[in-house]
DNA sequence: TAGATTGTTAATCGATTAACAATC
DNA sequence: TAGATTGTTAATCGATTAACAATC
């Protein structure tokens, strides 16, 4: 794995590198940041680890002690300051900058998503849109104009884009994410149900909706 | 907690009921399930614990130990067959059968989400599609029609709904949960980035696709 | 037989939780 | 002061992994 010399790994004052996150951490500090992020957007300014709970169903002593691996973030008898909090997590996710996402596909789903905030809350700039179809390459989306898949290299190149979200029709899935790969993405979000083959440097998140009612349903049915 | 009486626990033949699934366990079947759908779409008849590492990138060893806790699934030397463990892991998990669904929303994401055979392929129909929007309503969404919402509680009653889908603006999400609720829904599955507040009979599941990457940015970084 | 892959053991490691003193 | 909530301990529990015999 690299180290992105624009996000150098945080360095404590005894000079030591800290471990990295274990999965399980960095899932429920991201967890966190999404409830804050709303929690913030909502006004709250403090919040505790008993609300946190609540809605991300993690365990609040089990949440504390997450926070205070890094330091004293909250205050007893209050909770936790809700800015405060989010910044903090984004330095210990390092996910505190910007960063550059292209996103594949003008039909329904490019749309929905090119049109939500979801992305631009987290950090997250949708910088191009690109189609296949002749048709709506030109046509406007959001802020954006709908590009030629023939210029994926070079906007990648320029804005230093990491990140690269499929949304079209499972058939071009595959040849899309070689174009990717090739461009130099290093992690596509998949929203097709295909399984791609990439290769090993490269991460692929495929978002299945229906999976995660399936394990929602188990724990209803029992 | 409620038992359906369409899915009793399985008994086994020591007359002993049991032990409901740990979160990690049924997380990770989920995730299996979702490749070996995929891999049984493409064909693909066998399929090893290797492989299936490759995919979700969990250890191999911790797959064959989830699988070996439930039956002999597996053939040495050969891997598993995809057809069988897929409805292994359906009756492990209790969601062998149909689950009705409805989807509130007809704009991009619920014309997306009711276009896409990602929730038919684990066994979800969609059953009705609901909109406020007058001009909407009436109008042909794949094989559905928009429906009023008036119509919310008949359909989920008649049609035994137990999970309703949120694709509305954030600003409709709250009002719509509470609708669902009333109506009987008992799972939500939150397209919206709100925090929506509801029973704690009823289970919320929040889409959070920015979240994700985060957490994939994370390990990219480091 | 030779190669591949499962099922299972044994040992380790990290996650989880209740409880409570500290303190705002 | 009284109430609330954090930070931390100590004990338990489950997850993870390497290794390998069993066996297809």
């Amino acid at each position: 794995m690299s180290t992105d010399p624009l996000n150098p790994p945080p360095t404590f004052t005894d000079g030591s590198t800290p471990e990295r996150l274990s999965l399980g951490v960095a899932a429920r500090l991201s967890r966190y940041l999404q409830v804050l992020t709303q929690a913030k957007k909502m006004g709250k300014e403090t919040i505790s680890s008993q609300e946190l709970s609540d809605y991300t169903h993690v365990n609040s002593t089990q949440i504390r002690r997450d926070l205070s691996g890094f330091g004293k973030f909250g205050k007893r008898g209050v909770g936790y300051n809700v800015e405060a909090l989010v910044s903090q997590i984004r330095k210990i996710l390092r996910t505190a900058g910007q960063n550059n996402i292209v996103l594949f596909g003008a039909g329904h789903l490019g749309r929905a998503i090119a049109g939500s905030d979801i992305f631009a809350d987290h950090g997250f700039r949708v910088v191009a849109i690109f189609d296949s179809d002749p048709e709506k390459i030109g046509t406007p989306v959001g802020p954006q104009t709908v590009r030629a898949p023939a210029d994926l290299t070079s906007v990648v190149e320029e804005e230093d884009v990491v990140v690269g979200v499929l949304a079209v029709p499972s058939s071009a899935a595959q040849g899309l994410a070689d174009d990717l790969v090739a461009a130099g993405v290093r992690i596509i979000f998949n929203y097709s149900d295909v399984l791609l083959d990439v290769p090993p440097e490269v991460t692929v998140h495929t978002s299945s909706p229906a999976v995660d009612l399936l394990y929602a349903l188990y724990f209803y049915l029992t």
